[in-house]
DNA sequence: CGGTTGTTTGAACTGATTCAATCTGTGTGG
DNA sequence: CCACACAGATTGAATCAGTTCAAACAACCG
């Protein structure tokens, strides 16, 4: 994919992509849904800004944010119309390639290929570890959870001015299974712990060891 | 992989593998556990019969199985320890070849690559459909669904003589988030609805229609 | 300014858990 | 063949975590 001396050497792994992948720009609005659950996804999606989310709903109209896909992450192409929908959690900018160039561009690079699996794995490791929260945590670890894994991904400071929270309380309702108004009462649970501060959506991270400790989060699983 | 004449045309999927891979046969009894979460899984592993659960497990010692691999499917190597392990569900005999000899079949042969492209996805897909399940479905409607899963993969009869169930109430509860107890008395509740009949493990569906619709099931996601 | 999205709070309700006990089937060793 | 152990299934009663419904409030944006 890239020669030695064709591509500067600190590129990121994502500017990897976006080098090598021939594709369109598209500005999605928040909340906006960007594809419908069923649809077809004949397109790779690089996220070059904002934050996507991935999310199913059921019968009754409830909905359930699946997976979440930061600024330099990546939405497959499926080869089936994928029961997810992807909505926009923040402004987004994204990179959308046709199936064709992705697919040749795969052949054409074996790291990038790597790159792409390694990925995938992760992507799995977090499924695995929402599945844990969602089924054997209560809400407050849950969202305690979700926290702890915000500041990983976006490498938010711990100890100093802390985490900009991406999200609504619904949000976080729709990730963590509950109902907002839980979410409410869980965050100021959390305050009133003394492990978190809240101005708006900014969290300042009180006591980060025992945060970790009441969400049962092992930053492993983010590798 | 296989040369245009070496191979017979009707081979599966899963005998590709086989025929193509080297590694050794493990007989792994069932409710034993295979690997325990965070050990390496420096190791491709294939069930060959028998069925393996990757669960976690939360600080309280709560397990939450996030994974099925039934007969023919496999579990991945992984470059990291992963947070999960891996049980015997059944029975097992496991084929297990080493990260090494597992690369290189697949540097060699990219149908043996797309194979195992398109099986990731499909895990990827189960798994966002269980996170729907666990989060936003009540009780009754998560048994009703991991059911019909169970029915549609395992490629039960769905009007004749049915299901052979292959999990215990305990397994049920620890795939769909709840307790053995309440498993049992949504297994009743859905008998009383007449759309199961039990005896033992066995489950003969007396409406497979209305099953589905209280599940919510649709099972595009399976591919 | 008015409309929309998001946050906060209270009170009543309920689905599911917890704890505890009993019962069934199955395999094992004496 | 019986006795025993063990995994699994079943049932009841008390409790509680989280939902639901409703309403008010704050913040934001064009």
């Amino acid at each position: 994919m890239y020669g030695p001396s064709t591509m500067p050497s600190l590129l990121s792994e994502t500017a990897m992509i976006e080098y090598n992948l021939p594709g369109r720009i598209v500005r999605v609005a928040p909340r906006r849904h960007f594809r419908e659950p069923f649809e077809p996804a004949d397109e790779f999606i690089l996220v070059r800004q904002g934050l996507l989310g991935l999310y199913c709903t059921n019968e009754a109209g409830g909905k359930q944010i699946v997976s979440l896909r930061y600024s330099g992450e990546e939405v497959m192409a499926s080869e089936f119309p994928p029961a997810y929908g992807l909505v926009a959690l923040a402004p987004c900018e994204l990179l959308v390639a046709s199936k064709g160039d992705f697919e040749e561009c795969l052949g054409r690079s074996s790291p990038f290929l790597q790159l792409l699996r390694r990925r995938a794995d992760r992507h799995a490791s977090i499924s695995y570890e929402w599945l844990l929260n969602n089924g054997r945590r209560d809400t407050i670890s849950r969202v305690a959870h979700l926290l702890c894994e915000t500041a990983v991904r976006t490498d938010a400071d711990k100890a100093g001015y802390g985490l900009w929270l991406p999200f609504s309380q619904q949000t976080i309702a729709d990730i963590t299974g509950q109902t907002a108004v839980n979410v409410n009462y869980v965050l100021n649970r959390l305050e009133a712990l003394s492990l978190i501060k809240r101005e708006g959506r900014r969290i300042e991270f009180l006591n980060w060891r025992e945060l970790q400790c009441l969400a049962g989060f092992r930053p492993d699983y983010l590798q």
